[in-house]
DNA sequence: TGAATAGTGTCTTTGAGACACTATATG
DNA sequence: CATATAGTGTCTCAAAGACACTATTCA
């Protein structure tokens, strides 16, 4: 190793916040804690950088230790360094975001991990570590990108109703907005488009399904509404 | 060590970026490198986190190394983590962007590096490791963030004209700005106040000089000025 | 009084926000 | 035809943007 002469003794790792919307409520994923510190309590699921990956990869894989998912949303936050975050060790962590369709993703049981499940953000318990504010600060990023971003797609299944896309608006950012405003500040932006298909089975006037343009495109204008 | 369990061979750093203002141009502080890799190509100011300092004093300590300085914003921007990023080592890297008055820094002559200087960003080499692509994402969150923040007050002194404080925006923003909307959209912002201080010792009409009333607080409505 | 830069106001256009009724499906 | 939700248009107000002339200092 060229650089012998760099001590150091600072593991990386990367913790995961994972949201999700099911019935009117934003959820966060945790893991129930079995080995100390904070045996018992709940914590964002995290583990350690492996050398051969980038974070972006250690994210995902440490989601895969504990779920099984598909069509994930991931990005890069913010990196937290305080000191004394673990106990044990230095640790220092890269927060990930993810947003992911309640049904692409289960919990995996096992004996390592026997509770891994989703709290609604409303109703947390304290968390293990600096969870509970690296959570907060999550959560702030994901309502001030819902506002400029298409982000919103990764809630909702491929087509949906206007009322459903308004909804995960509503319930991230916490607020209601009027209904004649909200659709026409999304048809200005040009971020989705009708399809052929109507609501069904349904017991009241079914409601025509949208889908995004161009999902790859994350950025949009700033979306405000009241 | 608790966590001998864990076997990483993963290398923590901070780069920066360092901006500032100098006659009609930006400019970004670079190291030229004495070692290989990259010998004699220039790089961004950076260095290894050590066991004991947050990411924050590290970069603060990385840049102490290499300058003296005074009053400098700080903040974290983005980790990059390529597996490939050091050709000697598994490096992870953090990266600070840093505004500063050019009176506020100067390079520190060493053996150690002898050669410490601000480039205009329009006219840099080739950089070495990632550090081409770092700038130029640095480049873009310090253009997003001028807009609806008060950061220009780094570039600046303690009290400045409008015309100074335009120019801060049209150099970063590379563009220009009409001067009657210019004003019109940073008064009706209110986060500067008139001095009763006048330019002196200029052969023209002098202009009012202005500070800025809450250097604290940093986030304003959005600045767009055309 | 000429050179250099500071400083100022109005009109037009665009988007945000408030607000109430009609349409269409099912049982 | 009752119930339930979908869907739609206009007015007002505020901010963005285009645009040209006067003010003040020094040499």
């Amino acid at each position: 190793m060229v650089l012998d002469f760099i001590k150091q003794e600072i593991f990386l790792a990367v913790d995961n916040v994972v949201f999700s919307i099911y019935k009117w409520e934003l959820l966060v994923l945790l893991v129930e804690r079995i080995k100390n510190p904070s045996k018992w309590s709940w914590a964002l699921p995290w583990w350690f950088v492996e050398d051969d990956m980038t974070l972006k990869q250690s994210a995902y894989s440490a989601l895969e230790r504990k779920t099984q998912l598909k069509h994930l949303y991931l990005e890069q936050l913010y990196t937290f360094s305080a000191t004394d975050r673990d106990p044990r060790a230095r640790v220092v962590s890269t927060i990930y975001m993810a947003l992911v369709h309640r049904d692409n993703i289960k919990p995996k049981v096992s004996d390592e991990a026997p509770s891994v499940q989703f709290f609604p953000v409303k109703k947390l318990p304290k968390l293990a570590f600096d969870h509970n504010a690296v959570l907060e600060y999550a959560l702030q990023r994901l309502q001030y990108k819902l506002e400029y971003t298409n982000l919103a797609q990764y809630f909702l299944k491929d087509s949906f109703s206007l009322r459903e896309l308004q909804d995960v608006y509503e319930i991230v950012m916490n607020d209601t907005f009027d209904v004649r405003n909200f659709r026409k500040k999304i048809h200005s932006l040009h971020m989705i488009r009708e399809t052929w298909e109507l609501q069904s089975n349904v017991n009241h006037r079914p409601a025509k399904l949208y889908e995004y343009i161009d999902k790859e495109k994350k950025v949009f204008d700033v979306l405000w509404v009241s």
